[in-house]
DNA sequence: CTGGATCCGTGAGGATACTG
DNA sequence: CAGTATCCTCACGGATCCAG
């Protein structure tokens, strides 16, 4: 590769850490999992897909990245009510960086031992 | 493209859940973005780098992602003790996902309208 | 069915002082 | 310099009830 990494000595890190405040949260990562990749789902899918959520947590983590215009929320005037979630543009540009941390998720070699030494 | 991003009613989302607890916590994130590209920081650069952390919370999250086999831990056995932290081969493959948060960060489109309407 | 509101416990995370 | 110990706060998140 031509161009190394890092974000050292040189970089600024300028509001990368608001943005990642905005993945933060019990929940946010494990949501748009479930509306990755363009899917539309309904609130009780969700609810029902997503193991160990509450409703509180759900509306809430939803709302939240709502309000960061990461998801989008779709309101059907029905008798039976009906939302629908999705992700946004933007959302939808995050598919890559969750596609590399599933696959991170892939590899999971060994064990590393902790504690190691070195002298100087 | 070939093969949907997705992940939906097909998906085990096996394990999925469980590397990303490796990842939550306030700091987690930010630590790996100053660990990016094979970067060896002592502590105390660590701290300082790092607006706003204690010593507290810079230990107890490098101790875990260190537990996770995420980071790696160097002590140097000197009478003013010296300790380095870097990425462990796994951790350092988690540059691309780093890599494309950051790329994503960067994007930052319009806020979207929150309380969009549809009738069925 | 969706989701707002309220009460409440727990614990992650912050501040500070101390130790090897 | 690196790490530990202690205390304390606040909001994260769970349960339950209520409303459109």
């Amino acid at each position: 590769m031509s161009k190394k990494w890092g974000f050292g000595a040189d970089t600024p890190a300028a509001g990368v850490e608001e943005i990642l405040k905005m993945l933060e949260g019990r929940w946010k990562l494990v949501i748009l999992f479930h509306l990755f990749g363009g899917q539309v789902k309904r609130f009780s899918e969700l609810e029902r897909a997503i193991d160990g959520i509450s409703q509180k947590m759900l509306i809430q983590q939803l709302r939240q990245m709502e309000a960061d215009g990461i998801v989008r929320r779709i309101v059907y005037h029905q008798v039976p009510p009906k939302v629908e979630y999705c992700l946004t543009d933007w959302g939808q540009s995050l598919c890559p960086a969750l596609d590399a941390l599933l696959k991170w998720a892939d590899l999971r070699p060994l064990p590393a031992p902790t504690g190691e030494m070195a002298d100087n």
